[in-house]
DNA sequence: TAATAAGGATTACAGGTGTAATCTTTAACT
DNA sequence: AGTTAAAGATTACACCTGTAATCCTTATTA
């Protein structure tokens, strides 16, 4: 995906995800923490359509918008690109620097873990395939 | 930090973190692969030095160009800022689609581990010394 | 010494972004 | 019916970024 979503326009998309389809309205007030005038998120709503990254259907007067995009597939794009960008792909330095710097809980090192072990049986259970294609 | 380091710039700064100092001509030549004019690469370098996060020494009338910034500090702002800022701080669900869409390699996972049972001992070894602070 | 060229400094300019204000349409209230 | 107000559409504007071109100074060369 080549979609370029700015950081304001992210937190737009945030809201949407947690909740859809919602009234531009709606979609103010849930991003009253950013204290945002009401234009400034139409604005955003509008640049959002305009980039095919929001949908809306019409209720009377006014438009109740949602995400056309998925969340994780978004997220997944954007990990790749950060990953490219600012570690030039090198997947190794981007898990240590997030690891000894963050200083992960023993929850999430333990979460983490769990992460691996099904990687890795995904890994094996794959390979014993191999020959099966 | 709150400094901004536009993308082309990254591209600078990680010729400059690679070998430094060096002059405009230099950085040039690492540059090649991205096409651009001597002159674009030298506005980035006016800007960077602008941001503060170069610095040069004058070699006759020419200027020999240094990083100001450590790399591993650059880093680690960037990884807080986008774990910030698209993963909404949640380091469990940043890892997760990272370990789960990039099917990291078994030296890769290898590595992981590695890195979490060290992260691991650190935080034992510190809670035994919690008392004596 | 006059012309040239190499280096940095300044200027340019379009498209994106943050941040709204104003315009237009139309539903609702007096 | 006229006025007001709410919704979306359009316009605004400064700063950042990508991408250079032009300007100014000065060392070097003919």
């Amino acid at each position: 995906m080549t979609i370029r979503v700015s950081e304001a326009e992210k937190s737009v998309m945030d809201v949407l995800w947690q909740e859809s389809p919602l009234s531009s309205v709606e979609v103010v007030e849930k991003l009253q923490s950013q204290e945002w005038s009401e234009k400034t998120v139409k604005t955003f709503l509008n640049r959002l359509v305009k980039k095919g990254v929001v949908s809306f259907e019409k209720d009377g007067r006014r438009y109740l918008y949602s995400p056309a995009i998925e969340r994780e597939e978004f997220l997944a794009d954007e990990s790749e690109g950060f990953l490219d960008k600012v570690f030039k792909g090198n997947m190794k330095e981007l898990l240590a620097t997030f690891v000894e710097n963050k200083q992960l809980s023993q929850n999430e090192l333990d979460y983490l873990k769990g992460l691996l072990d099904d990687n890795k049986s995904d890994k094996e259970s794959s390979r014993e395939s191999d020959n099966v294609e």
